[in-house]
DNA sequence: GCTTGAATTGATATATTATAACATTCTAGA
DNA sequence: TCTAGAATGTTATAATATATCAATTCAAGC
C-alpha cells in the first residue's frame, strides 16, 4: 500500500495540488462532523479559495473571489467566516503579511511556524518542538511564561532557491 | 567600578526608566554621529514618544503626541520617520501589534525576537543564537533558505506571573 | 407541520493602519 | 550666496479590520 509519504512540510513547485484539495476538505468534513459544527456553503467557499493555492490570501481579495463566484458579500462576511476558520484551525493568519493561509492539520490544537517563500510566495508550516523548546526556554532565563508564539520566516524555498530567486508560478 | 550589570533582556516593573531613556539616547547620538545621520527635531522627539515606556506604541499614538506637544503633524510624517529609525535599528515594528518598540542596540544590524506581555503590554527584546539556530536548521530540512525570522513571543512577563495576571501600571 | 430560540448571514457604517504624489523648506557644502 | 539633496509639509487615498442592528436560516422539540 502507497500511502503518504514522510511528509515535506513545504509544498514542491511540482506537485499535485489537487490531492491537497482533495485533503484539505476530506479533513474539514470530518472535523465539522465530529465537532457538530456546519459547513455551509460560505464557508465551504471562503475554504476552497483559500485552497486555491499555498500563497496567504488577503480578505478583500476573498472577498472578490466570492464576488466573482457570484455571491454578494461585504467585509464582514468574508472577517466572520474567517474568525470561524481559525477557531477551528482550518485556517491560519500570517500576521506578517495581513493573509490567510489553509491548515494541514486542523484536529490538533495548534499554532504553527510558517515559512514563506519571498519569491514565489508559497508557505509551508512547521510544527516543530525544538524551534518552541528554544523560545520557551530562553524566555524562561528571564521568567517569562511563553503563551503564544508566533514565528513566521521569510526566505527562499527550495524550488527558488535553486532558480536563483527567479522562480514564479505554480499553485 | 560599577557599570551595568549582566543584562535582562525584560525589563523590571521597578526599574530606573530614566536610565533607559539616557541610555538610548545616548546610544542614538553615538549612531547618528558615526553615520553622519541627521537628528533632527522631528526624528527626537519620535523617538522621545518611543521611548517614554517598554510598551509598543502606534503610529496614530505617536501622531497625537506630536500635535499633544505642538507640533503640525500627518500619518505621512510619522511613518517616513519611523522608517528612517527603523532603518537604522533605532527601532522596531512589532508585527502582531501593529505598533513599535525602541531598541536597545541599534549598533549592530538585526532583526530581534520579541517578548510580549498580555498583561503589563511591556516588550523584551532578544538576541538568542538558539532560537535562530533551532529556526534556520529545521528550515534546512525542507530546504529553505532563512532571510528574515520574525519571532513576537506573547505570554506573561515575570512580574505579571507572580501578580497572577492582575498587574498594572508602570513605564 | 409548526414554533421557537440560536446560529448564520446580510447590510450599513465606521475605525484603524499605511501609502502615493507633489509642494515646500531646510541644510550642508561648493 | 548658490544649489542639490535631504527632510518635512500637505492633501488625498488605499488597505485592513470592526461595530451594530436587521433579516434569514436551521435544528430541535412539540
Ligand atoms: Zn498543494
Ligand atoms: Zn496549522
Ligand atoms: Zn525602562
Ligand atoms: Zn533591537
Amino acid at each position: 500500500m502507497p500511502g503518504k509519504p514522510i511528509q515535506d512540510p513545504f509544498p514542491d513547485h511540482a506537485h499535485d495540488h489537487d490531492r491537497c484539495v482533495k485533503e484539505a476538505f476530506d479533513r474539514a468534513e470530518k472535523l465539522f462532523k465530529q465537532n457538530g459544527l456546519r459547513l455551509t456553503d460560505l464557508r465551504r467557499s471562503v475554504l476552497e479559495i483559500i485552497w486555491q493555492s499555498h500563497r496567504p490570501i488577503g480578505a478583500y481579495d476573498i472577498l472578490d473571489r466570492l464576488k466573482d463566484g457570484g455571491r454578494r458579500a461585504a467585509p464582514m462576511t468574508v472577517y466572520r467566516t474567517l474568525d470561524f476558520l481559525m477557531e477551528n484551525q482550518l485556517v491560519h493568519r500570517l500576521t506578517s503579511q495581513n493573509a490567510y493561509i489553509g491548515c494541514d492539520h486542523p484536529e490538533e490544537s495548534h499554532r504553527g511556524q510558517f515559512l514563506i517563500c519571498r519569491t514565489c510566495g508559497v508557505v509551508g508550516e512547521l510544527s516543530d518542538a525544538r524551534i518552541i523548546t528554544a523560545i520557551k526556554e530562553t524566555a524562561a532565563t528571564t521568567g517569562f511564561s511563553v503563551e503564544a508564539p508566533v514565528v513566521e520566516v521569510t526566505g527562499l524555498c527550495r524550488d527558488c532557491v535553486e532558480l536563483d530567486g527567479a522562480g514564479r508560478g505554480h499553485a
